[in-house]
DNA sequence: TTGGTCAAGTTGCTTG
DNA sequence: CAAGCAACTTGACCAA
């Protein structure tokens, strides 16, 4: 049995809500998630973060990324508004992946359509590309200091320890989302 | 509890 | 002046 994940946006918010009566969405908690969904993306314009329905073998949906509970509090104690981080699901990831190894910087038309096509606003397509620059080059100053030290004699530096230290490293940037191994361009198992 | 990841926030700069 | 960028920082979330 494999489930399925899709994002949830506002559409298909939209959707659960104006089929509440019908038999795809008995599901009393993914209603209730939704229409509290709704009232807390009214109330906070800036933050719009995605949801995902699980699509079971049964064709049972349900509400699968965290979301503010009926428990919740949307409110800090300083009466500020909680921060919201939007968690992209893993097709969303991978096209975004894609089109980054393919061109590091996108035009607004290019942004547009992209966010567009993965159900995303333009800012979360534009602030994505920003830190995945800034990650890679991160990575990259990261690999270069390490070849300096492996250059560097005196330092008493073993070939299999900087290896070793480089194949961690990678593991730990890429242990929750293995799915982007395939993706990690030049700054990834290359170095190796 | 702690440390890593990452989307989003902040600041300061450039460009048209 | 608005928009976009680099270079951080912040805060939510998650696994160990």
């Amino acid at each position: 049995m494999s489930d399925t994940v899709k994002p949830l946006t506002s559409f298909l918010i939209e959707d659960i809500l104006s089929n509440k009566d019908s038999a795809r969405f008995n599901d009393k908690c993914s209603l209730q998630k939704a229409e509290r969904w709704s009232q807390w993306n009214e109330e906070s314009e800036k933050f719009s973060p995605q949801l995902c329905l699980q699509e079971t073998a049964f064709g049972l949906q349900s509400l699968v990324t965290s979301c503010p509970s009926s428990s919740d509090s949307s409110l800090q104690s300083g009466g500020k508004q909680k921060r919201s981080r939007a968690a992209f699901t893993h097709l969303q990831v991978l096209e975004l992946e894609k089109k980054f190894n393919h061109q590091k910087y996108l035009s607004a038309p290019e942004r547009a359509q992209l966010a567009r096509t993965l159900r995303l606003t333009e800012t979360q397509v534009k602030i994505w590309f920003q830190n995945r620059r800034y990650k890679t080059k991160r990575k990259q100053q990261t690999s270069e200091l390490c070849k300096d030290l492996y250059k560097a004699e005196g330092l008493g530096l073993k070939e299999d320890m900087v290896r070793s230290s480089l194949i961690t490293s990678f593991y730990k940037a890429y242990q929750y989302r293995p799915y982007l191994w395939d993706y990690s361009g030049p700054w990834g198992p290359v170095l190796w």
